[in-house]
Formats: structure tokens, sequence, C-alpha cells
DNA sequence: TTGTAGGCGTTATCAT
DNA sequence: ATGATAACGCCTACAA
């Protein structure tokens, strides 16, 4: 059916050389005069040749392959900046991306990880929290020796690349403007409880509280489950109180648009009667009206800096860092502003 | 560096069978006396024997691989549901997907696409709209016989598999509902002008009109480009008429977001100064507030169905529809309500 | 600088 | 019902 593809062995007779020469023009590979060099480049070309994939995995010791394991996200706000970033690490590096989708909670997650890197012979693996803190699928890439890169682990890994944050900085300098701002009520939703990030963000807010001199108000921090949904419920319960906060910290943006939603539904303008913030500043931070105060988190660059690590790390390079810690930095949007006086 | 994987031979070995039989189990292959399947069906269990894909595709004729070809998106609002649908469908038949973003426009992309299928020999390719109504890019398919899948193409093409949506009567009805609401000033935001989506949404609205006797205000319509920002500009100039549009329709539900902010930013509100309404049903348009009328598209169940109709295609099937419609569906929401009789 | 031989782990073909 | 053997297209190792 698919019309026959040129192999290796067309180019090399049409350029009348063998085709370990054609295999070193490829590869870029030295020892080949410059005359040779045109000719098998010429052949390539009218051919329209391309070296097959299945092939080389098949037959070299790589498979130029970096799969990544995410949980299946209903909104892209922060799968997508990973994929975007990650998608390009590999494209510049001549690596191929292999999706690998997982609803959790998954029981037999570590077997499935393992039937993904047996299949694709992956080199290696990018796993976005939840993941990087599940210590059986770790377990199973040590096993099959599969280098792999974590995207904010709660503790930084030993064995892997760790990419993180200073996530916990910035929650705290976001929670002491806030402070500034004049806020003393200060609702807090925390995220999904297997995220590493999302104690990061709370022991943030804690110790800005704290060092403020203002007791932490257990019955004003929500669990949240970092969807929109989960925060839109966290926030009808911060607003049942009679004396209610005058800010709600969303420990992502999703949630954020979440509490947004139904401080309006509940008749409130935000940020007057209600600031309201968020973290990642991902797209839909920006397009919300008004448009949110977030913690930005560089998402593209951190999923492209941990693919670039991995793939040096498996073409056999010794990383110096293995694990980077990217800046945060707050933003200043409209969702919020100083309370109104007004005691409700 | 990575460990030694088991293959066929290890599992024949331990089963004391040939490794065509284990073939045989491996992939369903009829011919296998039960008691010999169980013994081989243990030794795969023992051994965590995984086949390798790239052995397969190069022996095989098959690749098991569907490509998806996309615009690289800053917001995952419309591919996100495209890529959720066709991981799905490959995921149950056994397939792999493979991504390959684009940047558009791209002069060289009938060189990338040919290489991109060469270097993986995908069985087939799923192209959402604008890649499906790209000739050369069809081309290229056709002359490596690759078939391929059409997401929203503006004509169906005779020898694809077609995903289609009644859009131009969803359009239509959704404009005829604003006009029962009493609007008469309708602003309309366009799409991109490479999507054939574009001209079908356009086109119903002026159906709606002429139906009701309404002329068409040509400075009541504005070029858009189906991101936030276009739709922003696009409000903003709508805006700025003395007898302004009491209602602006945004040809997909990212523009209506941004023409949200424009709205808001200039201090009115939705809906009573202004209404709103949106096309795809993302994620977004409901988490907006208010809530955006919008008209549905099944994404997921339509990159899903391509991807399927496109494996069969590959298995020899011979498929009776080789284009598809889907159903649109229009959802009011709490952006649109009757206009405040005031002029201005 | 260039070429030859062997093997990677499957599926396909043809026997038995 | 089962098996032997030849591809598949490339890379690695080792010659020349």
């Amino acid at each position: 059916m698919q019309k026959p593809k040129a192999t290796i062995f067309n180019v090399a007779a049409l350029a009348g050389v063998s085709i370990k020469t054609v295999s070193r023009v490829v590869n870029n590979e030295p020892n080949v005069s410059d005359k040779t060099r045109d000719k098998v480049l010429k052949a390539i070309g009218s051919l329209n040749y391309q070296p097959s994939a299945a092939a080389r995995i098949l037959s070299g010791k790589k498979s130029y392959g970096i799969g990544l394991v995410y949980e299946n996200p209903h909104e892209f706000s922060y799968v997508g900046g990973v994929l975007n970033g990650a998608l390009k690490a590999c494209e510049d590096e001549g690596f191929t991306l292999l999706l690998r989708p997982l609803t959790l909670p998954d029981p037999n997650i570590a077997e499935t990880v393992t039937q993904f890197v047996l299949q694709t012979r992956v080199d290696g693996l990018l796993l976005p929290a939840p993941l990087s803190d599940m210590k059986d699928v770790l377990d199973v890439l040590r096993e099959q020796s599969v280098p792999f890169a974590l995207m904010a682990p709660t503790t930084p890994v030993e064995d892997a690349i760790n990419i993180i944050c200073e996530e916990e900085e910035a929650s705290f300098q976001l929670t002491l403007h806030l402070l500034e701002l004049g806020h003393r009520r200060l609702g807090f939703i925390k995220g999904h409880p297997d995220h590493g990030d999302s104690e990061k963000r709370f022991s943030g807010y804690c110790r800005a509280l704290e060092a403020s001199g203002i007791a932490l108000d257990q019955s004003f921090v929500r669990q949240g489950y970092f969807d929109f949904e989960s925060g839109r419920r966290a926030a009808a319960e911060l607003l049942q109180f009679e004396i209610r906060p005058t800010v709600i910290i969303a420990s992502n943006d999703d949630m954020a648009a979440g509490a947004l939603f139904e401080v309006r539904e509940q008749g409130l303008s935000v940020p007057s009667d209600m600031s309201l913030v968020g973290f990642d500043d991902t797209p839909l931070a920006s397009h919300l009206w008004p448009p949110m105060t977030t913690v930005r988190q560089p998402i593209v660059e951190m999923a492209d800096a941990a693919v670039r690590a991995l793939i040096r790390t498996i073409s056999g390079e010794e990383l110096t860092n293995r694990t980077t810690d990217f800046n945060c930095e707050v933003i200043l949007r409209q969702s919020t502003a100083p309370p109104l006086d007004s005691g409700i």
C-alpha cells in the first residue's frame, strides 16, 4: 500500500559508494571526502531519502526517543506548557517525544510504565508532578536503567535530573504582598495532595503569616485538587463565613478561575469585594477578567531544560547540576487590591 | 546502559516452542493450541516480555503509528481536544500517536511533512484545520500513499476520510436565536482565513440575517485569527462605533474570551451592555464569567472517530462512509440576553 | 578515506 | 498446529 521508500542501499547505489559511506554522511561522521559527501548528498536529495527511525533504533544503541508520562488533563493549562517545552527540545536535538497519558489514581501504574518503556525502548523519561513523587515508578525506571527527569519533585532525587522552582519563597513573597496591602483574613485553597508543589505553596503562605505575627486560621484553609471545579467549591465554602476572607489564594490558576467564577456568581466583584490570586501564570490567568495576580513559573523552559539534560545524560555527558532551580516571579495584576474596610 | 530486554527468543526458549509460535500468541493469531498458548503466556509473564516496537515496524507491513500534524498552539483549547481524542483511539487500537507541531505559515511545509512521514513511516495522518485544506500537503501524502483523515476541510476531499460538523447550520441557528432575543446590530469576528470553519461560521450568520431581512453591515464584521488577542482587538474596534453592536459573535471561544476581556476593560458588562458568543465549547467557555453561550463541537469524539476510521482503512477495511458529519449544538449560557433598548 | 560482515528483534513465507 | 529461515534497513566492529 505504502509507496516503497528509498533505503540506504538505493542511495549507495546511485552515488556509487557503499552503504557505510552513506551512513557516515547521514550521521555527520568524519572521514568522508568532500567530493564523496557531495555525491551522496545529491543522491539523497534526488531519492528523497530519509533514514528509517525503526531500523535505526533496532540497530543502534539509542532509540532517539523521550517518553512523557503525564496525568490525563481535562484542560491543558499546565501540561500544555510541558508538552511545548519537551517537544521543542526534542525537535532541536533530533529526538522524538512519545506520549503516555495516564488516568490517576492507577493501581497498576508501575506496570503500565514498565510496559511503555519496554515497548518503546525510550532512552529517557520526563515525569511531571505528581508522577515525579511516585517511588514505585522511579524504581521501575531504575530497574530498567532508564534515566529520568523530574519536574517539581517534593524532594530532589539523588539519581535523577530534578527541575524545581522557588515556589515556597514565591508564595511567601506573594503572601507578604497581600499582607502589605492590608489583608488580614487570607483564604487559601490547597493543591492536590499528591503534588509536591501543593505543600510548598502552602508552606510559603504559612511562613509569611507567621513572620507577620498573624495566626493561621485553619477554617480559611480548604482542600482543592488543581481543577476548576474544586477551586469553585472551595471558594464557595470560604464565602459562607459571616466574617469571610478578603482575599483567596488558590494554589493554581485553574482553581483561581473556579474561585473567580464562584465569587462572581455570588454577586461580588473582584478585587473590590474579594481579591484573588493564582499560581503558574498559565494563559488563562491573563485572559480572565480581571486579569489575575499569579506566580509565574517558567513551565515551558523547565520542560525544555529537563529534556535537554536528559539527552545530555543519554549521550554520556556527566552533568554537573543534576538539579536545576528556576526562579518564580510574582506577577501583579488587577485581581488584587487593598481590602475594603468593611468587616463582613 | 539500558538493561537488556527479553526478546522473543528468550520467551520461545523458556516456553519450549519456536519464535513463530510466540509471535502467534502475541498477535492473537489462530492455530495455537490452548496448552501451548498457556505455556507461552506464562513465559511472557515471567520474563516481562514486551515486543519491540522498532523491530515490529521494521519487519512488518504496518508501523502502528498515526501522525498528528498540527499548528503549534499557544493555548491548547482546541488542539487539546484533538490530542485527547486521537490519543484515546490510538491507545485502544494499540497504535502510537506521533506529534509533529508546525509553525505556520511555513513555506516548506510539504517537505516538512514528507520528512516526517518518511522518517516515522506512520501508517496514517490526522490533519486538523487548517492543514486539512493545504493541497500540497495532501499531494505529498498521496504520493507516499499514506492515508489521511481531515478535520474540518472546507470541502470534503474525495480520497480522504473527512470529519466535519454542521457548523453553517449551527451558526445560522445561533444567529436566529440572537435575532429572536431582539438583537438587530450583530457584530461578527471572523476566524482565521485559512480555516475552513471560518467561512462556514460566517456564512451561517449571513444566511440568518438574510432570512430575517436584516442587511449585513460590513463595518460590524471584523477579521480575527482565532487567538485571544485578535479577538480583543476586533472587539475594541466594534466598541468604537457611536452606535455599536448589541452582541458580538466571535468565531471561536478564545476570541470570545478576548472580546469579553475588552468589553469588561471598557467598563461595560456582559450581557447587559453587550451579549457575547463563541464557538467550540472549549472548557474556557464554561469557566469564564459569565459562562459563555457557544456552539458545541464534539472535538474529542471527532478526533477519536477520525483516528479509528484511519486505522480501519489501514487494516484494509473498506469504509462505507468516508465522510462523517457530526452534529453541533447551540449551548445557551449567561453571556447572552436581550439587548437594552438604549441606542448607543 | 572507504568497504564488508554480522546482528538488532520482529513479521512473512513456506514447509512440515 | 508448529517451525525454519529469509527479509526489514540500519549501525557497529573490524578490515582494507
